[in-house]
DNA sequence: ACTTATATGTTGCATATACAACACGGAGAC
DNA sequence: GTCTCCGTGTTGTATATGCAACATATAAGT
């Protein structure tokens, strides 16, 4: 009994990867504190900056989020004057939102770096695959 | 600029565990729903039921996770009556927490299955090889 | 035109999460 | 003994997160 109940806190997946993200968010959040950002916000940057203005929705199927949790991110980022409606749907990033994740990126590529050395080659490539995995996982059959 | 952004999207650590961490955990919680728990008091269930009586600072070590989370955690766990407090700094599962962790293990099963049929063996096996590395993260050196 | 389905955004509610600040108690250092 | 440090737990505050329910608008079918 204990010993399955053993087998099971070791091999549930959804455990690991909640501990796998802890960690990392950690380490990313502490590391940008000093920009104001966190990593959901500074990804939401990101993307807007990438791909240009976006409907909500559009953000949640690119970071698999929910639009409800979409919708309240870009409420806080709004009033930080980091983003701004454009119409009913679409948002796009500000000259502010613009400058603020461009000064954070010193502060990523600390924590990326730190995260790569934690991981190694190999991790960061199963990073990679897992990720792809998760985005493709209705693509076939 | 915009292509630097783009690099920056696709290889941010943070950023991939966060978008893998929400369809797994969500993929486990609706699965979960039935019998009211979530993963992450799943998870506390479980460990308790395999190590017996920890303190809360124990739990948050072996899940990462802050020892003010582990204490509301507990708190909400306790409030059903799943956990109660054995003295100023130790926690056991209840019979009726025993109970309930046991019934839920067919769905626990059923999402570990949908999920080892999305990763593979190999992601699987990834997924493994990551959390080794975040827990031995200060190990040596 | 009416109806139905689909896509979008918002709000109520609840959990999960961490940092900072605090309180407490034990273990050593002196 | 006293003081300091460390481990532990709690509370204030804030973000992140998703489901359910709702409101809208657009498209498609009849």
């Amino acid at each position: 009994m204990d010993q399955i109940a053993i087998d099971i806190a070791k091999q549930c997946l959804a455990g690991q990867i909640k501990i796998i993200s802890r960690v990392v968010v950690g380490i990313y959040d502490r590391e940008l504190k000093s920009s104001g950002l966190k990593i959901t916000q500074a990804s939401i940057l990101v993307h807007l900056l990438a791909y240009g203005s976006r409907s909500g929705s559009a953000l949640g199927r690119s970071l698999q989020m929910d639009k409800s949790t979409v919708s309240r991110n870009i409420d806080r980022m709004e009033r930080n004057g980091w983003v701004k409606k454009t119409d009913a749907e679409n948002v796009e990033i500000t000259e502010t939102g613009r400058e603020l994740i461009l000064s954070a990126r010193p502060q990523w590529e600390k924590a990326q770096k730190t995260v790569c050395n934690i991981f190694g080659s190999d991790g960061v490539e199963a990073v990679k695959m897992l990720t792809d995995k998760v985005k493709n996982r209705n693509k076939r059959k």
